[in-house]
DNA sequence: AACCATATAGAACGGTTGATCTACCCGTCA
DNA sequence: TGACGGGTAGATCAACCGTTCTATATGGTT
């Protein structure tokens, strides 16, 4: 039973190592996420086993938490497809233009993280798969003759405009990545008049 | 004089560092340097002033290549502007399909240094804004309409793809941002019948 | 030959890392 | 009342971090 109390360690300790790990990235020490969560040392490696389990921890939340603002975003976009899809670009350009943004977390994890074989990885192309999945479901819906390369079209619009909005203040990259991704919604052949 | 002896101290740590940082981050150990270029640890201080002075001279050395390799690309391919331009994307097709890709290193350095202030980030933004530049001067070439906001764009794809390349194996990200990089200079208006 | 800049080799520094351990505190439940 | 699980606080550990140091070797110049 979840009831509502006062968040525990674990919790306070995911909440912090969630904001720690994307401000300053997966390198943050052990320290620093035990004074952010108030939380006693002991009480890390008794809940995640280590520092590696909390962040695969993190990275398991928020993968979830991010699935899930595709689905909203699209919801509130209402029926039509081709508008939902392209409101995932508009909230892109909101969550971009947030002060605390500084990039895709699942990448800067990636590109922090040498070894092939850690768990964090498998969570993150999980993720991927899923994001690029719903995208194809709505492709799909929309009639388009590939929806499959058309998804990953927009996986990668939606890379490359987190890329840009990390590395390109005072650009609009979800801007330019929507403009993209229309032409990829009006590929030819689904006749939808 | 730059006489053509048997490499340096200096050399053989710019040659590992460049090697070592991309395949490992700029987390690397000052030790592992050392080691894989086979220099003894006071010769890093001497040069460099620091694992900080060695790291951001290794960018400074890579995105001139990196520069260099844009211009290469593009002189390759001919005269005509649009198979210049198309001509980046191939080849990022071969660069990510070489074994040892491991995504953008600049974008890596940006997001696993945290501190906004440290001087890698000025020569990586510098970078960003050559290649900008050269993108943008051949869309002009080509007679884009808005050669600023399509070389935006065009970054915004490379930018994409080496994501994409990194973490999604197995898709061809650079055959799909060329299709879209092909919408980018199809753009109507510049009248090249 | 003497000198000097430039290497190398490696000890040692203080600080920090992630992890383990002991000691104690407190609310719950038997 | 008493035991116990779960929490805190903090000492402690070996390992590693980037850096500085001394001592020594090498190669070219005067």
């Amino acid at each position: 039973m979840t009831t509502r109390t006062a968040p525990g360690p674990r919790e306070r300790l995911l909440d912090a190592a969630r904001r720690l790990t994307y401000a300053q990235g997966v390198g943050v020490g052990v320290d620093a996420l035990l004074k952010a969560a108030n939380v006693a040392r002991r009480s890390l490696y008794e809940h995640f086993g280590g520092k590696d389990g909390l962040i695969v921890e993190v990275l398991r939340l928020t993968t979830a938490e991010d699935e899930e603002w595709y689905r909203r975003t699209m919801r509130a976009a209402g029926d039509d497809p081709r508008a939902r899809l392209l409101a995932v670009f508009d909230g892109l350009a909101e969550a971009i233009d947030a002060p605390e943004f500084r990039g895709c977390r699942y990448l800067a994890a990636d590109l922090a993280v040498a070894d092939p074989d850690h768990p964090c990885h498998a969570v993150t192309r999980e993720y991927r798969e899923r994001v690029h999945r719903l995208l194809e479901e709505e492709l799909r819906r929309l009639g388009h003759p590939r929806p499959e390369h058309a998804a990953t079209q927009l996986l990668l619009l939606v890379d490359g405009a987190l890329a840009a909005g990390a590395t390109r203040p005072g650009v609009d990259p979800a801007g330019c990545a929507r403009e993209l991704a229309e032409h990829v919604l009006d590929a030819p052949g689904h006749g939808a008049s």
